[in-house]
DNA sequence: TTTACATATGAATAACTGTTCATATGTTTA
DNA sequence: TAAACATATGAACAGTTATTCATATGTAAA
């Protein structure tokens, strides 16, 4: 036995990895305000740049990220790109989080 | 009216500093592991750098965080200092999380 | 009252992150 | 076809973050 579970049931340290990284998807107030946007429903990079008050490149790096975890799904359609949440559980979260800012 | 809100709700740019901020204070593996240690009732830091693999000086590096951020609080016993989270709602958050790792 | 212990903190540093800028690709419009 | 548009991406840079190390403070034990 290793030095993980010093006596009750303890976060490992990969579930420790994989959620610091969920939480860090989250950890940034133009990522907030991408996903606060797609709340709404699907949006493309230029309506996300507004909404954000970003650029659009700062965005299309964004949605990068959010990409490659999986966290949002892409449309194309024409020269746009349509973006959509694609993980219902980190929305919720993301959800949870608001209502916790809000109300207090 | 300014830019901040093009159609339906959007997050406020204030909301969304706040938020990012919530979640960049579970956005580390070593801070998730010490919330976990938490979860199972107080502990010194001694205990808890034990519980996240850190030395004790990172972790009271963290716990300095999470104490600014009034996430936890502290009760001095003797030479050692007992900490205890503070917050239902992040704990709440850290918990729904953590149940997203597992479950999949 | 020394000595060891538990914690806190500032400085230094290495790694990471977010943004901008330049540029590339593919699509529509003129 | 040429020009404008929408998006993506790599490089560079500035700012931030997590850790270590040295050190300081206060407490308990010898």
């Amino acid at each position: 036995m290793d030095t993980e579970t010093p006596g009750t049931a303890a976060v490992s340290a990969d579930s420790a990895r994989d959620l610091a990284e969920l939480f860090r998807a989250l950890a940034d107030p133009g990522r907030i305000r991408i996903v606060g946007a797609l709340a709404d429903g699907r949006k493309n990079v230029g309506e996300l740049a507004a909404a954000a008050d970003l650029s659009e490149s700062a965005v299309s790096h964004h949605l990068r990220g959010l990409r490659l975890m999986r966290l949002v799904r892409t449309e194309k359609e024409g020269r746009h790109v349509y973006y959509t949440m694609d993980d219902e559980h980190v929305f919720e979260i993301f959800r949870c989080g608001l209502d916790h800012v809000h109300h207090r």
